[in-house]
DNA sequence: TCTGGGGTCCTAGGACCC
DNA sequence: TCTGGGGTCCTAGGACCC
Protein backbone atom coordinates (compact mmCIF):
# COMPACT_ATOMS: atom_id res chain seq x y z
CA UNK A 1 0.00 0.00 0.00
CA UNK A 2 0.66 3.40 -0.30
CA UNK A 3 -0.82 6.52 1.69
CA UNK A 4 -0.72 9.88 0.18
CA UNK A 5 -0.28 12.38 2.96
CA UNK A 6 -1.95 15.91 1.84
CA UNK A 7 -2.43 18.80 3.38
CA UNK A 8 -5.43 20.75 3.58
CA UNK A 9 -5.93 24.14 1.97
CA UNK A 10 -2.10 24.39 2.74
CA UNK A 11 -1.20 28.16 2.30
CA UNK A 12 -4.24 29.15 4.61
CA UNK A 13 -3.19 26.76 6.76
CA UNK A 14 0.22 27.81 7.56
CA UNK A 15 -1.18 31.76 7.64
CA UNK A 16 -3.18 30.05 10.38
CA UNK A 17 -0.28 29.09 12.72
CA UNK A 18 0.54 32.24 12.62
CA UNK A 19 -2.27 33.94 13.53
CA UNK A 20 -4.79 31.19 14.97
CA UNK A 21 -7.43 33.79 15.45
CA UNK A 22 -7.82 32.86 11.48
CA UNK A 23 -9.30 29.65 12.52
CA UNK A 24 -13.07 29.01 11.08
CA UNK A 25 -12.78 32.03 9.28
CA UNK A 26 -13.09 32.09 5.40
CA UNK A 27 -9.39 33.26 4.54
CA UNK A 28 -7.73 33.17 0.74
CA UNK A 29 -3.90 33.67 -0.14
CA UNK A 30 -2.82 35.54 -3.51
CA UNK A 31 -0.56 34.70 -6.04
CA UNK A 32 2.15 37.44 -7.21
CA UNK A 33 0.87 41.15 -7.19
CA UNK A 34 -2.47 39.56 -5.26
CA UNK A 35 -3.64 38.67 -8.48
CA UNK A 36 -5.36 35.14 -8.22
CA UNK A 37 -6.45 33.39 -5.28
CA UNK A 38 -4.30 30.28 -4.95
CA UNK A 39 -5.58 28.78 -1.93
CA UNK A 40 -9.05 28.91 0.21
CA UNK A 41 -10.11 28.06 3.31
CA UNK A 42 -12.89 26.31 3.48
CA UNK A 43 -15.24 28.25 4.31
CA UNK A 44 -13.86 30.54 1.68
CA UNK A 45 -14.86 27.58 -0.78
CA UNK A 46 -18.41 27.60 0.76
CA UNK A 47 -19.36 31.08 -0.52
CA UNK A 48 -17.98 30.24 -4.13
CA UNK A 49 -14.78 31.13 -4.54
CA UNK A 50 -13.14 29.29 -7.15
CA UNK A 51 -9.82 28.23 -7.53
CA UNK A 52 -7.52 30.77 -9.53
CA UNK A 53 -9.89 33.36 -9.02
CA UNK A 54 -8.94 36.88 -10.44
CA UNK A 55 -8.88 38.48 -7.23
CA UNK A 56 -10.04 42.09 -8.37
CA UNK A 57 -13.33 40.55 -9.20
CA UNK A 58 -14.20 39.42 -6.08
CA UNK A 59 -12.84 42.13 -4.24
CA UNK A 60 -16.95 42.99 -3.35
CA UNK A 61 -17.33 39.41 -2.25
CA UNK A 62 -14.75 39.60 0.17
CA UNK A 63 -15.83 43.06 1.76
CA UNK A 64 -19.12 41.28 2.19
CA UNK A 65 -18.28 37.94 3.90
CA UNK A 66 -15.00 39.51 5.98
CA UNK A 67 -12.67 37.38 4.21
CA UNK A 68 -9.09 37.81 5.00
CA UNK A 69 -7.07 37.67 2.23
CA UNK A 70 -3.19 37.30 2.24
CA UNK A 71 -0.16 37.94 -0.50
CA UNK A 72 1.89 34.26 -0.83
CA UNK A 73 4.61 33.86 2.00
CA UNK A 74 6.98 31.30 0.46
CA UNK A 75 9.77 31.35 3.06
CA UNK A 76 6.78 30.47 5.24
CA UNK A 77 4.97 27.32 3.27
CA UNK A 78 8.65 26.05 2.38
CA UNK A 79 9.49 25.78 6.13
CA UNK A 80 6.45 24.56 7.11
CA UNK A 81 6.02 22.15 4.13
CA UNK A 82 9.88 20.70 5.65
CA UNK A 83 8.39 20.24 8.85
CA UNK A 84 5.37 17.87 7.50
CA UNK A 85 7.48 16.10 5.42
CA UNK A 86 10.24 15.53 8.23
CA UNK A 87 7.49 14.43 10.33
CA UNK A 88 5.73 12.36 8.06
CA UNK A 89 8.97 10.46 6.81
CA UNK A 90 9.95 9.85 10.14
CA UNK A 91 6.76 7.31 10.04
CA UNK A 92 8.52 5.06 6.91
CA UNK A 93 11.80 3.51 6.04
CA UNK A 94 15.07 5.80 5.26
CA UNK A 95 13.49 5.88 1.16
CA UNK A 96 10.09 5.17 1.13
CA UNK A 97 8.69 8.78 0.98
CA UNK A 98 8.71 10.71 -2.75
CA UNK A 99 8.00 14.69 -2.24
CA UNK A 100 5.81 15.50 -4.95
CA UNK A 101 4.87 18.98 -4.19
CA UNK A 102 4.74 21.82 -1.54
CA UNK A 103 2.08 20.08 -0.14
CA UNK A 104 1.99 16.32 -0.94
CA UNK A 105 3.72 13.59 -0.17
CA UNK A 106 3.59 9.79 -1.41
CA UNK A 107 4.87 6.89 1.73
CA UNK A 108 5.60 3.02 0.93
CA UNK A 109 3.95 1.13 3.55
CA UNK A 110 4.56 -2.22 1.59
CA UNK A 111 7.06 -3.61 4.33
CA UNK A 112 4.10 -3.18 7.06
CA UNK A 113 3.07 -6.57 7.18
CA UNK A 114 1.82 -6.50 10.75
CA UNK A 115 1.11 -2.86 11.26
CA UNK A 116 -2.33 -1.99 11.43
CA UNK A 117 -1.77 0.99 8.95
CA UNK A 118 -5.06 2.64 9.25
CA UNK A 119 -4.42 3.53 12.50
CA UNK A 120 -1.01 4.05 11.93
CA UNK A 121 -1.79 6.64 9.37
CA UNK A 122 -4.20 8.67 12.10
CA UNK A 123 -1.24 8.43 14.71
CA UNK A 124 0.86 10.47 11.83
CA UNK A 125 -2.01 12.75 10.86
CA UNK A 126 -2.02 13.66 14.74
CA UNK A 127 1.42 14.32 15.14
CA UNK A 128 1.42 16.23 12.21
CA UNK A 129 -1.51 18.34 13.27
CA UNK A 130 0.31 18.98 16.83
CA UNK A 131 3.90 19.30 16.15
CA UNK A 132 3.69 21.11 12.82
CA UNK A 133 -0.16 23.34 13.11
CA UNK A 134 -1.26 21.64 9.70
CA UNK A 135 -3.97 19.58 9.33
CA UNK A 136 -3.59 16.85 7.04
CA UNK A 137 -5.59 14.19 4.88
CA UNK A 138 -4.53 10.87 4.30
CA UNK A 139 -5.76 8.21 1.25
CA UNK A 140 -4.22 4.83 1.45
CA UNK A 141 -4.23 2.31 -1.77
CA UNK A 142 -2.94 0.14 -3.76
CA UNK A 143 -1.64 2.96 -5.82
CA UNK A 144 -0.63 6.01 -6.14
CA UNK A 145 -3.49 7.27 -8.55
CA UNK A 146 -6.17 5.94 -6.01
CA UNK A 147 -4.36 7.52 -3.37
CA UNK A 148 -5.35 10.43 -4.85
CA UNK A 149 -9.05 9.35 -5.13
CA UNK A 150 -8.88 8.14 -1.27
CA UNK A 151 -7.52 11.40 -0.47
CA UNK A 152 -10.82 13.39 -2.32
CA UNK A 153 -13.05 11.12 -0.53
CA UNK A 154 -11.45 12.33 2.78
CA UNK A 155 -11.30 15.91 1.96
CA UNK A 156 -15.33 15.82 1.01
CA UNK A 157 -16.13 14.84 4.50
CA UNK A 158 -13.22 14.88 6.85
CA UNK A 159 -15.46 14.49 10.10
CA UNK A 160 -17.00 11.30 8.65
CA UNK A 161 -13.24 9.87 7.93
CA UNK A 162 -11.61 11.32 10.41
CA UNK A 163 -9.04 12.31 8.08
CA UNK A 164 -7.93 9.01 6.79
CA UNK A 165 -9.25 6.35 4.47
CA UNK A 166 -8.11 3.48 2.95
CA UNK A 167 -9.50 2.35 -0.93
CA UNK A 168 -8.09 -1.12 0.33
CA UNK A 169 -10.95 -3.73 -1.21
CA UNK A 170 -12.15 -4.02 -4.52
CA UNK A 171 -16.09 -3.38 -3.57
CA UNK A 172 -14.61 0.18 -2.21
CA UNK A 173 -12.37 0.48 -5.19
CA UNK A 174 -15.18 -0.14 -7.26
CA UNK A 175 -17.95 2.05 -5.53
CA UNK A 176 -15.32 5.23 -5.51
CA UNK A 177 -14.30 4.92 -9.04
CA UNK A 178 -18.48 5.06 -9.72
CA UNK A 179 -18.65 8.36 -7.91
CA UNK A 180 -15.53 9.89 -9.04
CA UNK A 181 -16.12 12.37 -12.29
CA UNK A 182 -13.83 11.24 -15.01
CA UNK A 183 -12.20 15.07 -14.97
CA UNK A 184 -11.19 14.54 -11.47
CA UNK A 185 -9.06 11.56 -11.99
CA UNK A 186 -5.41 12.19 -11.42
CA UNK A 187 -3.61 12.95 -14.92
CA UNK A 188 -7.24 14.24 -16.91
CA UNK A 189 -6.45 17.56 -17.56
CA UNK A 190 -9.78 19.87 -19.17
CA UNK A 191 -8.61 18.44 -22.60
CA UNK A 192 -8.93 15.30 -22.15
CA UNK A 193 -12.29 15.81 -19.88
CA UNK A 194 -13.91 17.61 -22.77
CA UNK A 195 -13.16 14.35 -25.61
CA UNK A 196 -13.81 11.93 -22.69
CA UNK A 197 -17.62 13.42 -22.06
CA UNK A 198 -17.78 13.51 -25.95
CA UNK A 199 -17.30 9.45 -25.76
CA UNK A 200 -19.69 9.42 -23.05
CA UNK A 201 -17.19 8.45 -20.51
CA UNK A 202 -18.51 10.46 -17.40
CA UNK A 203 -17.03 8.44 -14.48
CA UNK A 204 -13.81 6.97 -13.53
CA UNK A 205 -15.53 3.77 -13.75
CA UNK A 206 -16.57 3.97 -17.51
CA UNK A 207 -13.16 4.14 -18.96
CA UNK A 208 -12.47 0.98 -17.54
CA UNK A 209 -15.03 -0.21 -20.05
CA UNK A 210 -13.22 1.14 -22.81
CA UNK A 211 -11.06 -1.30 -25.13
CA UNK A 212 -7.93 -0.78 -24.75
CA UNK A 213 -6.77 0.34 -28.31
CA UNK A 214 -9.73 3.18 -27.46
CA UNK A 215 -7.83 4.34 -24.56
CA UNK A 216 -4.35 4.39 -26.38
CA UNK A 217 -5.15 6.14 -29.13
CA UNK A 218 -7.26 8.97 -27.44
CA UNK A 219 -4.61 9.50 -24.26
CA UNK A 220 -1.08 7.90 -25.74
CA UNK A 221 0.53 5.66 -23.76
CA UNK A 222 -0.33 7.73 -20.28
CA UNK A 223 -4.19 6.04 -20.37
CA UNK A 224 -2.91 2.68 -20.63
CA UNK A 225 -1.13 3.67 -17.46
CA UNK A 226 -4.07 4.91 -16.13
CA UNK A 227 -6.09 2.31 -16.63
CA UNK A 228 -3.95 -0.32 -14.51
CA UNK A 229 -3.58 2.17 -12.08
CA UNK A 230 -7.48 2.10 -11.61
CA UNK A 231 -7.38 -1.26 -11.58
CA UNK A 232 -4.84 -1.72 -8.40
CA UNK A 233 -1.86 -2.45 -11.03
CA UNK A 234 1.05 -0.62 -9.98
CA UNK A 235 2.53 1.50 -12.45
CA UNK A 236 3.81 4.54 -11.19
CA UNK A 237 6.65 3.72 -8.63
CA UNK A 238 8.28 6.48 -6.24
CA UNK A 239 10.28 8.95 -7.90
CA UNK A 240 13.88 9.64 -6.58
CA UNK A 241 14.51 13.16 -6.03
CA UNK A 242 16.21 14.65 -9.50
CA UNK A 243 17.94 17.28 -10.03
CA UNK A 244 16.18 20.49 -12.10
CA UNK A 245 15.90 19.75 -16.17
CA UNK A 246 14.61 23.39 -16.71
CA UNK A 247 14.85 26.25 -14.63
CA UNK A 248 12.35 29.34 -15.50
CA UNK A 249 11.76 32.88 -13.76
CA UNK A 250 9.15 34.89 -15.38
CA UNK A 251 6.91 37.48 -13.27
CA UNK A 252 3.86 39.32 -14.30
CA UNK A 253 4.18 42.85 -13.77
CA UNK A 254 2.12 45.16 -11.43
CA UNK A 255 1.92 47.69 -14.14
CA UNK A 256 2.41 47.28 -17.35
CA UNK A 257 6.12 48.43 -18.30
CA UNK A 258 6.75 50.29 -21.95
CA UNK A 259 10.47 51.58 -21.41
CA UNK A 260 12.75 49.23 -23.00
CA UNK A 261 15.40 49.69 -20.11
CA UNK A 262 12.69 48.89 -17.24
CA UNK A 263 12.02 45.62 -19.05
CA UNK A 264 15.52 45.02 -19.75
CA UNK A 265 16.12 45.60 -16.33
CA UNK A 266 13.31 42.71 -14.86
CA UNK A 267 14.81 40.59 -17.58
CA UNK A 268 18.14 40.67 -16.59
CA UNK A 269 17.43 39.88 -13.52
CA UNK A 270 15.65 37.12 -13.91
CA UNK A 271 18.02 35.80 -15.82
CA UNK A 272 20.55 36.42 -12.48
CA UNK A 273 18.29 34.26 -10.55
CA UNK A 274 18.04 31.35 -12.99
CA UNK A 275 22.15 31.33 -12.71
CA UNK A 276 22.05 31.37 -8.94
CA UNK A 277 19.53 28.71 -8.86
CA UNK A 278 21.84 26.96 -11.30
CA UNK A 279 24.90 27.13 -9.38
CA UNK A 280 22.63 26.07 -6.22
CA UNK A 281 22.32 22.71 -7.91
CA UNK A 282 25.90 22.51 -9.62
CA UNK A 283 25.01 22.41 -12.78
CA UNK A 284 25.23 24.64 -15.86
CA UNK A 285 23.07 25.68 -18.76
CA UNK A 286 23.41 25.19 -22.60
CA UNK A 287 20.02 27.06 -24.03
CA UNK A 288 18.89 30.24 -23.31
CA UNK A 289 15.30 31.31 -23.77
CA UNK A 290 13.92 35.10 -23.06
CA UNK A 291 10.17 35.81 -23.59
CA UNK A 292 8.43 39.18 -23.50
CA UNK A 293 5.18 39.14 -23.80
CA UNK A 294 2.01 42.23 -23.66
CA UNK A 295 -1.13 41.96 -21.36
CA UNK A 296 -3.68 39.16 -23.13
CA UNK A 297 -6.96 40.00 -21.37
CA UNK A 298 -6.35 43.69 -22.91
CA UNK A 299 -8.50 43.79 -26.09
CA UNK A 300 -8.65 47.34 -26.42
CA UNK A 301 -4.32 47.61 -26.15
CA UNK A 302 -2.51 46.17 -29.46
CA UNK A 303 -0.79 42.58 -28.84
CA UNK A 304 2.92 41.23 -29.32
CA UNK A 305 4.48 38.19 -28.12
CA UNK A 306 7.56 36.83 -28.63
CA UNK A 307 10.44 34.77 -27.62
CA UNK A 308 13.86 33.76 -28.44
CA UNK A 309 15.86 30.75 -27.41
CA UNK A 310 19.94 30.58 -27.62
CA UNK A 311 22.25 27.60 -28.23
CA UNK A 312 25.30 28.82 -25.98
CA UNK A 313 29.15 27.58 -27.50
CA UNK A 314 30.00 27.05 -23.92
CA UNK A 315 27.50 25.56 -21.24
CA UNK A 316 27.89 28.30 -18.37
CA UNK A 317 26.12 29.41 -14.73
CA UNK A 318 27.69 32.48 -14.73
CA UNK A 319 25.66 35.86 -13.66
CA UNK A 320 28.00 37.67 -15.91
CA UNK A 321 27.90 35.33 -19.18
CA UNK A 322 24.11 35.00 -18.71
CA UNK A 323 22.91 38.24 -18.14
CA UNK A 324 24.51 39.24 -21.15
CA UNK A 325 22.87 36.68 -24.03
CA UNK A 326 20.03 37.33 -21.79
CA UNK A 327 20.09 40.94 -22.73
CA UNK A 328 21.69 40.31 -25.94
CA UNK A 329 18.25 37.63 -26.92
CA UNK A 330 16.31 40.61 -25.02
CA UNK A 331 17.36 43.55 -27.41
CA UNK A 332 16.20 40.58 -30.69
CA UNK A 333 12.70 40.56 -29.22
CA UNK A 334 11.54 43.88 -27.38
CA UNK A 335 9.91 46.35 -29.60
CA UNK A 336 9.15 50.01 -28.79
CA UNK A 337 5.32 51.31 -28.41
CA UNK A 338 3.78 47.91 -26.68
CA UNK A 339 2.83 48.13 -23.10
CA UNK A 340 4.58 44.98 -21.70
CA UNK A 341 2.90 42.84 -18.92
CA UNK A 342 5.05 39.40 -18.59
CA UNK A 343 8.32 38.61 -18.87
CA UNK A 344 10.69 35.57 -18.44
CA UNK A 345 14.34 33.88 -18.60
CA UNK A 346 14.35 29.80 -19.10
CA UNK A 347 17.09 28.15 -18.50
CA UNK A 348 17.82 24.42 -19.84
CA UNK A 349 19.83 21.11 -20.58
CA UNK A 350 22.02 21.21 -18.16
CA UNK A 351 25.35 19.39 -17.65
CA UNK A 352 27.12 19.07 -14.32
CA UNK A 353 29.67 22.10 -13.70
CA UNK A 354 32.48 19.62 -13.35
CA UNK A 355 31.81 17.96 -16.62
CA UNK A 356 31.22 20.30 -19.53
CA UNK A 357 32.38 20.36 -22.67
CA UNK A 358 34.25 23.62 -24.33
CA UNK A 359 34.03 24.30 -27.65
CA UNK A 360 37.22 25.07 -29.33
CA UNK A 361 37.01 28.14 -31.08
CA UNK A 362 35.14 30.28 -28.47
CA UNK A 363 36.46 31.58 -25.54
CA UNK A 364 35.33 30.38 -22.59
CA UNK A 365 35.55 32.61 -19.54
CA UNK A 366 32.94 30.15 -17.04
CA UNK A 367 35.92 29.23 -14.91
CA UNK A 368 37.23 32.62 -14.05
CA UNK A 369 34.03 33.89 -12.97
CA UNK A 370 33.21 31.01 -10.72
CA UNK A 371 35.07 31.72 -7.77
CA UNK A 372 33.40 35.17 -7.78
CA UNK A 373 30.23 33.87 -8.53
CA UNK A 374 30.59 31.61 -5.34
CA UNK A 375 31.79 34.21 -3.33
CA UNK A 376 28.77 36.21 -4.45
CA UNK A 377 26.61 33.48 -3.51
CA UNK A 378 28.07 33.12 -0.13
CA UNK A 379 28.03 36.87 0.92
CA UNK A 380 24.22 37.12 -0.51
CA UNK A 381 23.41 34.30 1.57
CA UNK A 382 24.85 35.57 4.61
CA UNK A 383 23.43 39.23 4.04
CA UNK A 384 20.63 38.73 2.58
CA UNK A 385 19.03 38.35 -1.39
CA UNK A 386 20.04 40.79 -3.97
CA UNK A 387 22.54 42.51 -1.42
CA UNK A 388 25.94 41.81 -4.42
CA UNK A 389 24.83 41.94 -7.41
CA UNK A 390 25.16 42.69 -11.36
CA UNK A 391 25.42 46.71 -11.66
CA UNK A 392 22.52 45.99 -14.33
CA UNK A 393 20.31 45.36 -11.70
CA UNK A 394 18.15 48.08 -9.71
CA UNK A 395 18.07 45.42 -6.51
CA UNK A 396 14.81 46.38 -5.92
CA UNK A 397 13.35 42.81 -6.22
CA UNK A 398 10.63 43.70 -4.15
CA UNK A 399 8.11 44.63 -6.99
CA UNK A 400 4.25 43.51 -6.56
CA UNK A 401 5.06 42.42 -2.73
CA UNK A 402 2.60 43.42 -0.01
CA UNK A 403 2.96 44.70 3.34
CA UNK A 404 4.36 42.05 5.41
CA UNK A 405 2.90 41.55 8.55
CA UNK A 406 4.51 41.93 12.27
CA UNK A 407 4.38 38.15 12.84
CA UNK A 408 5.85 37.23 9.38
CA UNK A 409 8.73 39.60 9.95
CA UNK A 410 9.36 37.69 13.02
CA UNK A 411 9.62 34.43 11.30
CA UNK A 412 11.68 35.74 8.99
CA UNK A 413 13.97 36.88 11.54
CA UNK A 414 14.30 33.34 13.37
CA UNK A 415 14.22 31.06 10.68
CA UNK A 416 16.96 31.01 7.69
CA UNK A 417 15.62 28.09 5.79
CA UNK A 418 16.33 28.92 2.57
CA UNK A 419 14.80 27.33 -0.75
CA UNK A 420 17.94 24.92 -1.31
CA UNK A 421 17.66 23.40 2.09
CA UNK A 422 14.52 22.59 0.96
CA UNK A 423 14.87 21.25 -2.21
CA UNK A 424 17.78 18.95 -1.04
CA UNK A 425 16.29 18.10 2.00
C1' DT B 1 -7.15 49.60 -12.51
C1' DC B 2 -6.70 44.80 -11.17
C1' DT B 3 -6.21 37.78 -14.39
C1' DG B 4 0.36 33.47 -10.90
C1' DG B 5 4.60 30.88 -11.37
C1' DG B 6 6.65 27.17 -11.64
C1' DG B 7 7.56 22.22 -13.58
C1' DT B 8 7.38 17.28 -16.48
C1' DC B 9 6.49 14.16 -20.23
C1' DC B 10 4.87 12.71 -24.86
C1' DT B 11 4.20 13.11 -29.79
C1' DA B 12 4.44 14.55 -34.49
C1' DG B 13 7.08 16.12 -37.98
C1' DG B 14 11.28 17.70 -40.18
C1' DA B 15 16.17 17.07 -41.19
C1' DC B 16 19.45 14.03 -41.89
C1' DC B 17 21.78 9.43 -42.44
C1' DC B 18 22.55 4.78 -44.70
C1' DT C 1 15.96 9.66 -64.35
C1' DC C 2 13.35 7.35 -61.13
C1' DT C 3 12.51 4.88 -56.81
C1' DG C 4 12.44 2.22 -51.06
C1' DG C 5 12.73 1.43 -46.48
C1' DG C 6 14.64 1.94 -42.50
C1' DG C 7 16.83 4.51 -38.79
C1' DT C 8 18.17 8.69 -35.29
C1' DC C 9 18.02 13.15 -33.45
C1' DC C 10 16.02 17.49 -32.59
C1' DT C 11 12.36 20.79 -31.83
C1' DA C 12 7.90 22.82 -31.12
C1' DG C 13 3.76 22.37 -29.22
C1' DG C 14 0.36 20.18 -26.47
C1' DA C 15 -1.16 18.11 -22.41
C1' DC C 16 -0.79 17.38 -17.76
C1' DC C 17 0.56 18.48 -12.64
C1' DC C 18 0.90 21.56 -8.22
Amino acid sequence: MYALVDCNNFFVSCERTLDPGLENKPVVVLSNNDGCVVSRSKEAKDLGIPMAAPAFKYKELFKKHNVKSFSAKFELYNFKSQQVIHISKSYVGEKDYEVYSIDELFLDLTSFKYVDIFNYCIKLKEEVKSEAKIPVSIGIAPTKTLCKIANRIVKKDPERFNGVFALDTPEKIEKALKWLNIGDVWGIGRRLAIKMHDNGVYKAWDLLQKPEMWVRKVMGIHGVRMINELKGIRQLELDTPSPKKSIAVTRSFMQMLTKREEVRERVETFGMYCSERLRKQNTCCKMVTVFVQTNRFRKDLPEYRNAKTRILPNPTNSSIILGRVVHELFEEIFEEGFHYKKAGVIVNDFVPEDQRLINLFEEDTQNQHLPVMRAMDAMNKKYGKDKVRLGSMSGQNTWGRAQLSPEYEAFLKNNTLTEANFRFH
